[in-house]
DNA sequence: CATTAATATTGATGACCGTCAATATCGAGG
DNA sequence: CCTCGATATTGACGGTCATCAATATTAATG
């Protein structure tokens, strides 16, 4: 329980930039700066680049905490965090959870910034 | 003294994503997870907003002070982490500083999550 | 059902961050 | 030179965060 998701599927002003921008209020502030807590990260980086690099598009934790210099139970909190932000997205199949990027969500991160 | 940039003129590799991208290296992860740090903020995306949206393109601490429910000093201090991670830019002239986009900063941010 | 393997959760700890009050710096006028 | 106004720096304090060890959960398997 906690989707709200900071990328949500822009359900309020869709993407638009509707033109003036007003200089963003403090509420909007806050909620799009989740996000970017989610990125300022170094292994959460690190987590994005491999899931994104995977052929198959998506990676088991076992994939990830090789790599990453972190015991498992790190690597699990960064990845909930990450679902959080609504940049992964994750799928237990059997005992394995398989991370995956959700569609779109680098790119309306870079919107949030393109539209600042 | 702290101009690593985080955002530096790609010195490196220039920004193509030199096809493979084999996963972020530990370095490079920390490096552009600076960036992030500094957007990771509310009231440092609103300043960003607040000097982007100004017509003159520049603005003083005092103009900045207002807006955001913040003291002076604190106004300062995320300043100068904005300027420090390469997104602002701080001119003095006469007493006042003025503050301004960096050109490209944010396009070049945008970047990261594009080819990460 | 007992066991094992994969992942998640909890609790604790040390480090870092945002904020403020107080003070320092620095330039402009008088 | 002395004062004043604008901004920066310092030191302190409370809150948040990243990490780990230990434990819980859950599913496959014998």
């Amino acid at each position: 329980m906690n989707s709200l998701s900071t990328l949500a599927p822009a359900t309020d002003e869709a993407g638009c930039a509707p033109a003036g921008t007003p200089a963003l209020g403090a509420e909007e502030a806050k909620r799009k700066s989740l996000v970017f807590k989610a990125l300022a990260d170094p292994n959460r980086l690190r987590l994005l680049s491999i899931v994104k690099a995977e052929a198959s598009g998506e990676s088991c934790v076992c994939d990830l905490t090789g790599p990453l210099d972190l015991g498992q139970p790190t690597v699990s909190h960064h990845l909930k965090i990450l679902v959080d932000a609504g940049l992964l997205h994750r799928e237990k199949r059997g005992t394995w959870a398989y991370y995956s990027l959700v569609p779109g969500a680098l790119e309306r991160t870079a919107g949030i910034l393109a539209s600042l």
